[in-house]
DNA sequence: ATGTCATCCGATGGATGA
């Protein structure tokens, strides 16, 4: 099984890019996020004629989730992330494809720091690490995916700026994203790449993908019962290369599952 | 501080988010 994440950057403006890349690649699950479409819009008559199932959570403007199992449908367990009812925002989607259990997220990116926006990125990423460690107490087969909105290491992104204000590489941020892989996650693409400079987002501004100026942002995070299946992980970087891209390119793992 | 891309509201651009 090869399960993608993908921050899509609105999954209607950027459909053909998107079915370009699912005939391309052909990944059999794909976690979509930004798609930034309200759930009547969502466009699931296109990927059905696609090959592909899909449950998706979204909202007008701006977050936006989804899942896509190739020939099948995703059998979804949540559509928020559990923790405050307040919190209205679509971020999170959760389903079963294939006796795996998928989470789809798309972290808040919390800018500007500080501000109320950065105390919702911290609380929701307290909330998810509390719901990662019930899922990790059920023993079942857990894939974590989507944009953490999170530098987790200086080798996560081209060049280290110290003394940023940046709400993706604060001190808190990074120390949230380690606390959750010390639960016993595995980072796939990390854990194939150590050492490795590995990017999955490259800024429309400066021509950062022109001088690959990216960053690595979007993860996939393996239970224990799915690390040892771990046969391959990478970015889909000519992605981004294409005409009207996301600012984002997947990042994929490839299972030996089932 | 800058820069790009896109949307919204509601006006023919400015504010906003990323």
């Amino acid at each position: 099984m090869r399960i993608a994440t993908f921050n899509i950057n609105n999954v209607v403006k950027r459909l053909p890019n998107l079915l370009a890349w699912l005939e391309a690649e052909r990944p059999d699950v794909v976690c979509l996020q930004e798609t930034k479409a309200p759930d009547a819009l969502f466009p699931a008559q296109a990927l059905e004629a696609a090959g592909y199932g899909a449950v998706w959570k979204g909202e007008r403007t701006y977050n936006g989730v989804a899942i896509l199992a190739r020939g099948a449908t995703p059998v979804p367990t949540r559509r928020a992330l559990p923790g405050d009812p307040a919190d209205a925002q679509s971020r999170y989607i959760e389903a079963a494809v294939n006796g795996v259990l998928v989470g789809c997220l798309y972290l808040p990116n919390g800018n500007p720091q500080p501000g109320p926006k950065f105390g919702y990125k911290l609380a929701w990423f307290d909330r998810l690490i509390a719901h990662a460690g019930e899922l990790l107490a059920t023993g079942v087969p857990v894939v974590l995916a989507g944009d953490y909105n999170v530098v987790a290491t200086d080798l996560d992104i081209y060049r280290v700026k110290p003394l940023t204000t940046d709400a993706l590489q604060q001190p808190q941020s990074k120390a949230a994203y380690r606390r959750l892989l010390d639960q016993g996650w595995t980072d796939a693409v990390r854990a194939l790449h150590a050492g490795e400079q590995v990017f999955t987002f490259w800024d429309y501004f400066r021509d950062a993908w022109g001088r690959n100026a990216g960053m690595r942002l979007d993860h996939l995070l393996l239970s224990p019962v799915l690390a040892p299946r771990l046969r391959a992980a990478g970015v889909d970087a000519w992605v981004r290369g294409d005409a009207g891209a996301s600012d984002h390119a997947p990042a994929w793992a490839e299972l030996d599952w089932p």
